[in-house]
DNA sequence: GCCTGATTTCTACCA
DNA sequence: ACTGGTAGAAATCAGGCG
């Protein structure tokens, strides 16, 4: 029979050497059903020694075949390895858990120079083989099992034939499950050994909401009730925000602890971190949602408050937010408590509602790149981009090199010009869409295409990247050429078909999010080349891109010069131009004939204003919106006082075009601060820690101020963000700094913020109209003041 | 030991 | 843990100075 079903998860198991792959699947007919192959021999390569001959080198690895008694079969191939045939031996193990012990001892035959695809593992290779993808509908021939084996699920298959992708858009009906928690320590992190899990709130897609709380005992109950009705929901997702990092882990301690079982999968293991450090829970999709929150470089500090706020889900001003410090206040505090449980039950809603914002877009990536809807959030860029070029590798019959440590040797990049500084008026940005994509494929750049210095020209010819000098063939299409131009015509074909939907229609988001998915693969393969990480890693390759990227700006520079338009400004791959609509056309026609590239009018500024530093400046459009770029306003580790009076700042400057204006403006605000009428919060900066606090080489404040945080008790990784504000006292920043919620207002030393972050933040605008900085300090009375606040 | 200018370290941005 | 180019703050170094 045929079953037709959308693939959820996948994982594999092995008894006594034989492979099984359990497919979970959602059928239309909304049954959740478990499909097993027992089909699949895995494999992994031997590249030969190109000094050997290839038969004396089979020779040698047969004579030692009973070392390896789960290959099955070596069979000699040629393949290509950066478009290069080599010879190679293809070994076939029956178990997968034994290619990397057989691969390495293999590595040691004379004339095996290296062996590859074999860290690819069981389930991807099962996937990638068969043209299988994750978050996408497939058709398979199944017979029904009499086995029973331990799993919760409607229906288990044997399947009989491979499963084949067939084309359906939407998604089935998913039963998904959102949960946030409240752990309980009297100071510091909790530690799980010790500390119970005091409110654990629920949500389901159906609507229902559950709460658990500790009563009199132990939290024993809470986790109980907890794993009960997640069984009896039975969710295929579960989403959390900071789950993988956090609460899976502590929850499967505190059960430990408890003496529980955490059985919330779909067979009887427990959650498991597994590949990119994400948590898999067999036959469901965990999905944290703060792996998505990077898709959101606008959230500066990534909390579930914030990307709910920025997300239009809940927003802040509605809200309580509580600390963690400050839990323990609440949870001992008979009134307090409950705020506390209300605070939980809208965290969970919060996840609820951030899903709906990000689902179409994670299912899609999922279907786009071939890893499963619970990793692709947790994986990183650079992998999302390789496994999508492994899949493509996999059918162009190109080997996968293995990943392996390279020394960093830095390229020259982008072109950025000197920005003509001041206030100029009409300025239109014209840029070359897709860039280095366009180049890679325009001039056939690939670690396939790319020639050693020693090899001679081809007979097809060769394109010659400027400056650097490396060749690449002109024939055939590269890997990348092949792969970025379908990337690039179905995101075409995408954006096409959904032009004639309904936007707010269920097909239209799919598509929606699938071309949105298709450009963020797109917009990172020229960072993925030149990553020594990757494992097509090949330097001229993105080298080249650049160089080219930097002729070609040269080159739509000189034609702007000679076609008479005011060049303001340029970054990489556009310029800023004083607006002028017959030039600027007959700029694009000379532009698009003698680039090939296509330079299109990105956006029209009515007055833009750019001071003397590159990469930074702020434009008035049309709408009346500011598009401010790279300025104070939209960094994330300043504090809001000084964003704030920026933005104002910049307002008055180029809507009411009244330096005048904005100067009283800052004096006002400098008053209002020095009252203290400004919010607290709007003094922490933000930092995030890039390393662990003892290996910095200075005494950075945010550093200073994580140490104190850990000698409060709480612990502190890599990425973590550091809200400290200055407090008065004497001697080096360093020693003036405290985590935001250690300090309290009066003990903030207020003139840091006026001079280290105010003053410079308006200054860095206002010095452009000749506003010295102490002009901008307010006169009167209040100078006597400071100066008996400051002594 | 203190001041000053130059250099290093660090983060977060832009394309 | 995708790239290089860039700004800017603060720490730190190096050298002058009775």
């Amino acid at each position: 029979m045929k079953e037709r079903f959308w693939l959820l998860d996948v994982n594999y198991e092995v008894k006594d050497h034989n492979p099984e792959i359990w497919m979970w699947g959602i059928t239309e007919e909304n049954e959740r059903i478990l499909v097993i192959d027992r089909s699949f021999v895995t494999y992994f390569y031997l590249v030969l020694d190109e000094k050997e001959e290839p038969e004396i080198v089979l020779e040698r690895v047969l004579e030692r075949k009973k070392e390896f008694p789960q290959v099955m079969k070596f069979e000699p191939l040629r393949r290509n390895l950066f478009g290069k045939p080599v010879d190679a031996i293809k070994a076939y193990c029956q178990d997968p858990d034994l290619v990397a012990k057989y691969s390495k001892a293999l590595l040691k035959i004379d004339g095996v120079k290296k062996c590859l695809e074999d860290d690819i593992r069981y389930s991807m290779r099962y996937l990638i083989d068969n043209d299988i993808t994750p978050c996408a509908w497939h058709e398979v021939e199944v017979e029904r099992t009499d086995e029973k084996p331990p799993v919760q699920i409607d229906q288990v298959y044997v399947a009989t034939s491979v499963p084949k992708r067939v084309e359906k858009e939407e998604n089935p009906s998913l039963r998904v499950l959102g949960f946030s928690m409240i752990c309980y320590s009297e100071r510091g992190k909790p530690r799980p050994e010790e500390n119970p899990v005091v409110v654990l709130s629920v949500a389901t897609s159906y609507g229902g909401e559950r709460l658990f709380v500790v009563g009199d005992h132990s939290d024993k109950k809470v986790i109980e009730s907890f794993i009960e009705f997640v069984r009896s929901f039975d969710p295929d997702i579960i989403i959390g925000y900071g789950t993988n990092r956090q609460d899976w882990q502590y929850l499967l301690n505190r059960s430990r602890a408890l003496g529980i079982k955490l059985h919330v999968d779909r067979t009887e293991t427990e959650p498991h971190t597994s590949v990119y450090g994400h948590v898999s829970i067999t036959g469901r999709a965990n999905v944290d949602l703060l792996d998505f929150a990077d898709e959101f470089p606008e959230i500066k500090v990534k909390t579930l408050e914030n990307m709910a706020d920025h997300l239009g889900v809940m927003k802040l001003e509605k809200r309580t937010i509580i600390e963690d410090i400050d839990f323990p206040v609440y949870w001992n505090d008979q009134d307090k408590r409950p705020i506390l449980i209300r605070f939980a039950e809208e965290n969970t809603r919060c996840i609820m509602g951030i899903f709906e914002v990000v689902r179409d877009f994670a299912l899609q990536l999922s279907q786009l790149v071939g890893l499963p809807a619970d990793q692709i959030g947790r994986a990183a860029v650079g992998f999302r981009v390789e496994w999508y070029l492994m899949r493509n590798a996999y059918e162009m019959g190109e080997l996968i090199p293995e990943r392996r440590e390279r020394p960093y040797i830095p390229y020259e990049g982008g072109t950025v010009l000197e920005p003509k500084p001041g206030i100029h008026e009409n300025v239109a940005v014209l840029d070359f869409k897709s860039m280095y994509p366009n180049i890679m494929i325009e001039k056939n750049i690939s670690p396939d295409t790319c020639l050693s210095p020693s090899e001679p020209d081809p007979p097809s010819g060769v394109n010659v990247a400027p400056e650097v000098n490396h060749r690449f063939r002109k024939e055939p299409s590269g890997f990348y050429k092949i792969v970025l131009s379908s990337l690039i015509t179905s995101r075409d074909e995408v954006r096409q078909r959904s032009k004639s939907l309904d936007p707010s229609g269920i097909e239209y988001r799919i598509l929606d999010a699938r071309q949105k998915a298709i450009k963020v693969i797109t917009n990172a393969s020229y960072g993925y080349a030149g990553w020594i990480g990757a494992r097509w890693y090949i330097k001229p390759v993105a080298e080249a891109t650049t160089a080219w990227g930097r002729s070609i700006i040269r080159d739509t520079i000189e034609i702007a010069k000679h076609t008479g338009l005011d060049l303001i400004y340029g970054d990489t791959d556009s310029i800023f131009v004083i607006y002028d609509q017959e030039k600027i056309e007959e700029f694009s026609k000379i532009t698009e004939k003698r680039l090939a590239l296509e330079i299109k009018p990105e956006k029209n500024f009515t007055r833009i204003l750019f001071t003397e530093a590159k990469k930074r400046y702020c434009g008035l459009l049309p709408s009346g919106q500011l598009d401010i770029v790279g300025l104070e306003v939209v960094r994330g580790d300043w504090a809001e006082v000084a964003k704030d009076i920026q933005e104002r700042v910049l307002e008055l400057i180029l809507k009411d075009q009244s330096p005048a204006k904005a100067v009283k403006f800052v004096h006002r605000f400098i008053l209002d601060l020095r009252e203290r009428k400004i919010l607290y919060s709007d003094l922490i900066i933000w930092k995030t820690l890039t390393k662990p606090v003892e290996e910095y080489a200075v005494k950075a404040p945010h550093v200073e101020a994580a140490k104190l945080l850990k000698k409060e008790g709480w612990d502190l990784t890599v990425g973590d963000k550091i809200g400290y504000v200055i407090v008065s006292g004497s001697g080096r920043l360093y020693e003036r700094v405290k985590p935001y919620f250690l300090a309290t207002y009066p003990e903030v030393d207020i003139e840091y913020y006026v001079t280290n972050q105010v003053i410079p933040a308006a200054s860095r605008i206002l010095s452009l109209f000749n506003v010295k900085e102490e002009e901008l300090l307010p006169k009167s009375s209040t100078t006597l003041f400071s100066f008996v606040d400051k002594h």
